[in-house]
This record gives C-alpha cells, structure tokens and sequence, in this order.
DNA sequence: TCGTATCCGGAGTACAACCTCCGTATGAGT
DNA sequence: ACTCATACGGAGGTTGTACTCCGGATACGA
C-alpha cells in the first residue's frame, strides 16, 4: 500500500520516475528543509528532530515519511551549505598568488563552521551521508589539497603541515564554537588566528608525527557514530 | 606510577558528626570510588551511572546513597587527579629559570587530558564541584598566572598572551582526544604541540581580542550545564 | 460531485538514563 | 544470642528521544 515514494531529494527538474508528489506533500517537504536548516544551524546536528517538525508546523511522522533517517534529513538541509563550502575553496585557488589563499580560505572556513553549527559538525566528523554532499567534500577536499602545496610553494604554510592538521582545527574549532557561543562570542576568532599563526611559521622544533588519513578518516567516522547521527542507514 | 588510594575523602577526618559508618559501608564505597574512577577516567564524565554501580558489583541505590549527584561522586573520584594537576603547576613553578615551566606545564597538563578523560572534561568546562576540588583548581590557576608572567619576562611566551587562551587549548584539546583517542591516538600531541608554539612567538598580526575572564567562565558554567552535568544541586 | 491514491497527525512502542521507594538483609552494640 | 539502626538492591516511576501504526483527511483526476 504504501511505497517509499521517496522522490527526488535533489532538484525538482530531474525526469518524474515516480508521480508528482502532492502539492501539499511538497509544501510540507519544504517546510521541513527549512525548519530543519534553522534548527540545525542554531543547535548543531544533534539537535532532537521532534523540534523541527514542530517548527515545520507538521506532525513528526511526517518528517519520517520525507527524511527516512536522520542523515537524509541532514544531507538534503545542508547541501546549500555544503556547496558554499566547496565554493569557498574554490574561489580560494582563484586568488592571486600574491594573497595567501590557503589562510583566506581557513579563516573563512572557521567563519562558516560559527554561521551554521550544523555545518560545523559536519565538518568535524564523517557523517555517512548523501553521495551529493559526499561529491562535494571530496571536491573541497581536493581544492585544499592544492591550495596547500601553493602555499607552501610561496612558503606561507610550513612545510610539514598536512591535510590532517586541517581537520584538527575544525574539531578544535567546533568544540570551541559549542562552549563559547553563547557567552564569548569571539573566542573562537583568536583561538584559530592563534593556531592558524602556527600553520605558517615553521616551528622552532620538528612537530610530532601527524596521524595518517585513514587514521583521521577512522577517528572522524567513530565520532559520527558517537554523537548519535550514523545509527542507522 | 602512584596509585595512591588511600584517602577517605570527604568526612573521614573530621570529627565524630555522625556515628562511623558501618564497615560493609565504607568497603562499597571505595568499590564505588574505584569504578567511578576507572569509567570516567576512560568515558568521561558523562559515563552512565549505573554502569559505575555495575563495574562496583553494587546495586544502583547504593550509589545514590553515598553520592546524592553526580557533582558529588565526581568531585570524590577525582580529588586525586585534580591534586596532581594543581601539583604539576606548582612543580613547574619549581623549575630553574632556564628551563620553560610554562611550556612545560601545558605540554603534561595536555597530557593528563588525555589519561584521563574525566579530567579532560573537568578542565574543558566548569563543573559545580566541591569546595576542595574548587579550591585546587583556583591553587591551580594562581600558578599558572604567575607561570605566565615568568615566561612572559623571560620572552618564552608571546606578551598578548591572557589566561583565556590557555582555557580555549584544554577545550580543543578535550575534543580532539575525545574524537581521535580510539584510533589516532598521537593525534593531539601535534596539535597541542602546534598551539604551543604560537604560544610562544608572537604572531606576525596582532591577534583578536581575548573573551573576557568573565565571558570565559559563564561559557565552561554553561558547558558543564549542557554537558549533562549539573542538572540539579 | 465523487472515488481513491496519497498524505497527515498524533497516539503508541521502544529504549536508555535518571532517580526513588520499600521490603529485606546484616553489622555491631548489649 | 538478640535487636535494630544501618545499609542493601532491584523494581518501578519519570523523562526525553527515536521511530511506527493506523484511522481519518484531502488533493486531484474523472
């Protein structure tokens, strides 16, 4: 009787492989991206999905009628902000060379992290998430990369800095946005200028070894597991 | 290394107020103090109570017999840890001039974060605790600054250098154990190391503003309170 | 207007953690 | 040995969140 009519959580423009969903099917679904967008921004990922359907003005089983798991909900709330993010180190590598790129683009990137918790978890843990959302963490993750070896070619990023570090900073970070927010509002904008100082300036004494990408990469996913977001498929 | 068990904590020593405990009593206790101990050196201080009853081998009223809050029982199980925090400041005050006590101390404090998780998040938020441990922890502070003043003179600490930078390292520090412990467990030391060095040249830009004490400490009351840990009394 | 495929909402189940009540057991003083 | 203040432990109430079921409402095509 009733089938996952499931639907195209992308763009309303891709082929109808199923009917068209009911216009008030439709006007819910879009409640619900934005309440969730507002929730998750203001809470973080974490944030209990009851309150958004409440803020959606929809009752809570149809948010799981539209979003089966909280990671469809997630995805398709913060594709927007993902993409930003992928810009954001895209336009980066346009910089001229003589502007620092990489240091443009972690300041912004801490910036992002503060304007929406959610992408801030998001970017400190490995959610298993939409292959859209993945497509584009994958495409930021490759701008860095290459943003890091200009600037160590220009020699505003020391030398033994890695990918890892990167990621150091935005679980730093993030932990520190969930502290200060209320109360100290600025905190984190020293504590990353402080530790982005530290990305450049080769270090008096050689840094202990970083942890290899599958170690992170394990890392990141356990604390997805951990903070409740990865339960189930 | 030490171990040290001993201890009745809280009115062990002080006078007869109430009758002496009953022996089956006091040896649950301990039982308690041990899990407790052990669970929150390992999970942090978020660990399930009834779990610390179970590895205790005691029913879960006992618990809340002898340690009406949570505050209470982990106020007790980590007087030690604390103790030794606040004897490593002052140790450090000890060192000759030559060496960095300041650096010295950040580099073991953030290592003591990391063997015990519960002090971890006791030094990344400011739990409602007993007035000994409160007491330690001010001892603690007091050695710090006079930490940072040395080696503020003795030019091995960046001169806009404040309290508050510290606390913003022991809470990134708090949440990159908590995400890399299990499988990248050298991680932090990088990035302690990292931050330690901006620490210790001043910076190529002036830094942004430092949160005020005052900012700081309502956002660690508020951590505590969110982490779960100070519900009630 | 009408029939029905589709959709809705809230009540209901499950579960984990917190915390309390109360009948039972036992250490220790006489 | 006897008594009872003290202590024990687990059952069970409470809360908060995740997730499901199903009777009833409604959009939409005919």
């Amino acid at each position: 009787m009733e089938q996952l009519i499931d639907a195209h959580i992308g763009k309303a423009d891709s082929p109808p492989r199923q009917r068209r969903m009911r216009v008030d099917a439709e006007r819910n679904r879009q409640a619900i991206l934005q309440a969730a967008s507002e929730i998750f921004a203001q809470s973080g990922l974490e944030a209990p999905l009851e309150e958004i359907a409440e803020r959606a003005g929809v009752g809570i089983a149809t948010l799981y009628r539209r979003f089966p798991s909280r990671k469809a909900l997630v995805s398709a709330a913060l594709v927007a902000k993902v993409t930003e993010y992928e810009r954001l180190a895209r336009e980066c590598l346009q910089c001229e060379p003589s502007a620092d790129g990489f240091s443009i683009f972690v300041e912004r990137a801490c910036a992002l992290q503060v304007a929406d918790r959610g992408l801030g978890d998001l970017l400190s843990m490995t959610l298993p998430l939409d292959a859209e959302v993945e497509q584009l963490r994958m495409a930021a993750d490759r701008h860095v990369t290459l943003l890091m070896e200009r600037a160590k070619a220009a020699g505003s990023l020391r030398p033994d800095f890695v990918a890892e570090d990167l990621l150091l900073l935005l679980i730093a970070n993030s932990a520190i946005i969930h502290v200060t927010a209320d109360h100290a509002p600025g905190a984190w904008k020293r504590f990353s200028a402080l530790v982005l100082g530290a990305f450049q300036t080769p270090g008096l004494r050689p840094l202990p070894k970083a942890p290899s990408p599958a170690q992170m990469a394990a890392s990141m996913r356990r604390a997805a597991l951990e903070h409740g977001c990865g339960g189930r498929v």
